[in-house]
DNA sequence: GCGACGATCTCA
DNA sequence: GAGATCGTCGCC
């Protein structure tokens, strides 16, 4: 159904977004990359409108033999090819059968790392939203998770290798507008996963509500 | 070719 | 706390 007198806000629009990442900034090491993601923006556009999220969760996934919890750990596969190749594409698989997960290829070329973007506030399309996630409870949830991240924006699996840093491009990463301070960042070990559960390569907005969970599990000052 | 298992989410 | 639900990959 057309939406009539409705003109989409543009993701530029928000955030103060300062333009798009280079392909150079995405191509360092993950861990610097993952944690330089937190307050940026990801947009989508598609038919239906613009949906913007400001990202405020991510896990960095290493690559070939370095980090046994990242598909990318036994060299290529069909499915996890999109992370070998250039930083700053996106990299989409589906978790449990049913969610679709997004991930932003980083590091030099050939290596697989890359960066799951797990939770974010919705900024621009708020409506589109909720229409698409019709189980939220607030728009405090609409991005909430991998899964609902992906759906709140309209992410599936034919969106991987898409590139997220050129200026026609239909999904986009935004630099944050300001700086993150360190203070404003938590730390803690990954979900969901069985390797490597010892390696703290998540990293949060501690003051976001829209952290997907165990913000009290992962105290981020330990002793 | 087959079977086990997930980088999850929702509701009981 | 468990069920939904299916693509992927390791192994036979």
């Amino acid at each position: 159904m057309m939406q009539h007198g409705y003109v989409c806000p543009r993701a530029s629009d928000v955030a103060g977004a300062q333009g798009l990442f280079t392909r150079d900034q995405l191509s360092q090491e993950v861990e610097r990359v993952a944690v330089s993601l937190l307050g940026a923006t990801l947009s989508r556009t598609d038919c239906a409108g613009t949906v913007a999220v400001r990202i405020v969760e991510v896990e960095a996934y290493g690559g070939v033999g370095e980090d046994a919890a990242s598909h990318a750990h036994r060299g290529v596969t069909p499915r996890n090819r999109a992370m070998f190749e250039s930083a700053g594409l996106l990299y989409v698989y589906v978790a449990y059968g049913m969610h679709w997960c997004l991930n932003v290829v980083c590091g030099p070329a050939g290596v697989g790392s890359a960066v799951l973007i797990r939770a974010g506030e919705v900024m621009v399309g708020e409506e589109l939203a909720r229409r698409r996630r019709p189980s939220a409870r607030s728009a405090v949830n609409f991005a909430q998770g991998p899964g609902n991240l992906s759906a709140a924006l309209g992410v599936t699996g034919a969106d991987s290798e898409h590139d997220l840093v050129s200026d026609s491009s239909a999904i986009q990463l935004w630099r944050p507008g300001a700086p993150t301070p360190r203070e404003a960042i938590a730390n803690g070990p990954r979900v969901g996963i069985r390797r490597e559960v010892d390696r703290r390569w998540r990293w949060w907005l501690s003051t976001s509500p829209s952290v997907s969970r165990a913000r009290k599990l992962t105290p981020h000052t330990p002793r």
